[in-house]
DNA sequence: TACATTTGTTCGGTATTATTGAACTATTAA
DNA sequence: TTAATAGTTCAATAATACCGAACAAATGTA
């Protein structure tokens, strides 16, 4: 499959599978931006979050955070003049996945309420 | 932390992440196992699975999986004799993050039962 | 006491995957 | 044009994963 630049790949809703699901979200930087987005009232660009993390990331590293979760089915974007706008497929998995996403988000969203003590056991 | 080879380390719930989680699960092996032993009615060995996979695996790859679902909290171990018995923590990880171990593992199952296609797009 | 068998772990070399600075493309605006 | 902005691609490096071989621990047998 040839990709340029301006091709955005999103898999349709019956390729998707939870192993892709997974692995997407098996990285703390996506599921924080998922959790993010599928949180936030209006779709963002990617930009936005070059300094939500702890440590600010490199924006070559966030796009291909943001192909990962694009290609797992996870989020659609749109290119808006020069910018990609991203959503959540949110509906579309619900349907065919049940309540899988949602209940990772609210899991995952519930542990970044609840203060989890991130000083912990440095092993070294 | 020093782990002897008769030493298996179990985190307590509380020190369970959804990162971690969800880490344990990225890999189509360990999702596998973990289904699996979430569906058996009785706890299994480590060598059960050796051959359970589409390719069998050598014992030191599957010790390894088996080393990162315990030490994500995801199952329990416990050593009878000369083998391993492993079940799920299933109960109190539902106490922990609620639905999402169980949603994630009902939508794999189904997924499975489905007849999933897996001949589809190789991109080479 | 061996000695063998079974189950799983550790080690270390190799292979795969992830990260990221630099160069690039694409769009918009002046 | 030229500049600015947003994001992608490339390629070198870093970090992880895989797995054969050697090992450890428990059990069985004589």
């Amino acid at each position: 499959m040839i990709l340029s630049m301006r091709t955005l790949y999103h898999p349709n809703i019956e390729e998707i599978t939870v192993e892709g699901i997974l692995h997407a979200f098996s990285d703390p930087v996506r599921i924080d931006i998922f959790a993010n987005l599928a949180a936030s009232e209006c779709a963002k660009n990617c930009s936005t979050f070059l300094n939500i993390q702890k440590q600010a990331l490199p924006k070559s590293t966030l796009s291909q955070h943001f192909r990962i979760l694009r290609e797992a089915g996870l989020i659609r974007s749109e290119r808006k003049g020069v910018e990609l706008i991203n959503s959540t497929r949110c509906e579309e998995l619900k349907d065919r996945f049940g309540p899988m996403v949602l209940a990772i988000v609210e899991a995952y969203e519930k542990q970044q309420k609840g203060g989890v003590s991130c000083t912990n056991s440095d092993l070294t």
